[in-house]
DNA sequence: CTGAAAGCGCTTACAG
DNA sequence: CTGAAAGCGCTTACAG
């Protein structure tokens, strides 16, 4: 295949072509004042050489280097592998690389990936961190570089945007939903304590069941977790305790499916006997046996609105992007009964 | 916070300190040659001035970025996501950052990911491409960086490792999971025709009934695709065009999800009337509804042994390691029916 | 329009 | 044990 040797540098091009390696950079780099014939010249030399400008160099002189880092709890988890390539593709159209990291909720490797991006000279840091230690704040807020809080709110004291949905109103759709369904005693399956996501969607349920004056006796709540196994678990604690539910509001689908599990296993029929109600719509939902009503977290939006409002910082450091609280959208399938309507299930 | 300046580098840790540029390189490296107390100085100059090394400097002189590149169909993949959680667990614990590149199978983007890989120097690149054309052949074959196929096999002309689930056995396995029970007429769904991996698992099939002397007639195949709607109407077709199958092979599970809900919808029983199996043991295939028996691929497993190549290779570039061809392994739930046993089922 | 030179922030022989 | 110097592969004022 010609003459490239092993590598090449900009210095070889220049010697192949008898001309200065400034001029080849400038060249390359479609600077306006370089002589369209020695453009052409370094074009060819480039193609015939197989010459690939060294990315590490040109970024340490430029101090930028095209790679933006991307917090996630997991990369398994359907949602923030949703939102990673929606992230992914935004950037990747304007030449950033985006680099995962999968913190599993552990402190230590969350303050790992932030040291790791400040010395790999990220150009941008997104982060969707669980719990932020005062440590890790402080470091935050020496950085030098754009952040941006994914799925997130910016904790006190950190001056960047966020973009989120704002659970604790969708959560709150979700149970109107319910409660203009003619349901009253309504029951929530948690996730855990520690949670932001979680104890906002919880804190939208107690604020609207109250708002609507539905007691605290109308109420049954067991914290559930995250996956399926814990949701079917919780549906069991949950109707122990509260046989008189009528609908059940889960913090996420995945706790939902497991609920309907259970539900399904003692042979009650949903809604029939029971309403249940989710949160992230995962395509678990949409599966014909689920059929689970659910509240939508945008991740196609949620990423892309992240990417712009981090490009936007990359281009002028000076001002900040507003933050972004999207709306959940409701996704109504056949786990809600309308018990204002003539029932059209048949009990059994 | 102190003396931290918005950003140090090694300079001002010799200038705060009165000593060499190289001296406190060393220290910092960890050379046997440094004075303890020297040492001990530069650890704390480091701490007090919040010096963090530029990792960009240090991989241009050292040649060496600590990045492997992973080229991926699609991060939002089940499948894909398992796989890279994997890798990325068994390389962060050795310093090494991973790099995703979701490709959506398109070869210009593979070519894009693999430049961009050359370009920024990553120490080695993990490829699962789906076409791999002449060019991008060419280009790989030219590559001094260590490569690893994931999911695939080693396109001819190249010579790398690759780690793979022996997808043509285990497809064979299943068949004759099916056929020890009793089952003659058994239909298939297939992936893509452009799939390696399908094709494979295709194959496995068409061998594995002649082998058991089971003639066209007792076959039924239809391309499906890789998701559960397709699955879905792949089903409708090849029930109408063989009702007479007793059990059918899906290639991936998302396809036998789909198969499972048309049956469903049809008020056919599973296994009652027709058997499904299965491949992938994706989360779906442990359902209560779908309770799907499937060949397991051994994400954890595959990607744990692709890192570990790979790190062999950048060790010692001379000699290749061995490819892996991995079994997958049976996971029996409820979607098989014994036809050679009593039934326990009561047809309806 | 082009070239020589300095420099990005490190590491690494080489001398002492 | 330590320091001065060269160099990794680029870019970018500056001069001409």
């Amino acid at each position: 295949m010609g003459v490239k040797s092993i590598v090449t540098n900009i210095k070889d091009v220049a010697k192949y072509l008898g001309i200065s390696v400034s001029t080849v950079s400038r060249a390359l780099n479609h600077y306006p004042d370089v002589s369209p014939i020695t453009k052409n010249q370094v074009m060819d030399a480039v193609e015939h050489l197989n010459y690939r400008p060294n990315a590490v160099a040109k970024g340490l002189i430029q101090k930028k280097t095209f790679t933006v880092g991307l917090m996630i709890p997991d990369i398994s988890d359907p949602i923030c592998s949703l939102l990673a390539a929606s992230v992914e593709k935004s950037f990747s159209d304007q030449g950033y690389q985006v680099v995962y990291g999968s913190t599993h909720r552990d402190p230590a490797k969350e303050k790992q990936f932030i040291l790791n991006a400040i010395s790999r000279q990220f150009d941008g840091l997104i982060l969707t961190p669980d719990v932020l230690d005062e440590e890790l704040v402080s470091l935050l807020s020496d950085l030098r570089m754009p952040v941006v809080f994914l799925q997130r709110r910016t904790p006190e004291g950190l001056n960047a945007p966020f973009v989120d949905v704002d659970h604790y109103h969708a959560a709150s759709a979700a149970v109107r939903n319910l409660i203009t369904r003619g349901h009253q005693r309504i029951g929530f399956i948690a996730m855990p304590a520690s949670s932001f996501t979680g104890s906002e969607r919880k804190r939208g349920y107690l604020d609207t069941m109250s708002a609507y004056g539905l007691m605290p006796e109308m109420m049954g709540m067991v914290e559930g977790g995250r996956t399926i196994e814990q949701g079917r678990t919780a549906m069991a604690e949950l109707y122990q305790r509260c046989p008189g539910l009528t609908a059940v509001f889960a913090a996420n689908d995945l706790l939902a499916v497991g609920a309907l599990e259970w539900l399904h296993q003692q042979h009650m029929n949903v809604p029939g006997q029971i309403s249940v109600i989710g949160f992230d719509n995962l395509e678990h939902a949409a599966l014909h046996w689920t059929q689970l009503t659910t509240m939508e977290q945008p991740t196609e939006e949620m990423g892309r609105k992240c990417a712009l409002a981090m490009l936007r910082m990359m281009r002028d450091p000076k001002q900040l992007p507003v933050s972004e609280l999207i709306e959940a959208k409701l996704i109504e399938r056949g786990s809600v009964l309308n018990l204002n309507a003539i029932p059209v299930y048949t009990m059994n």
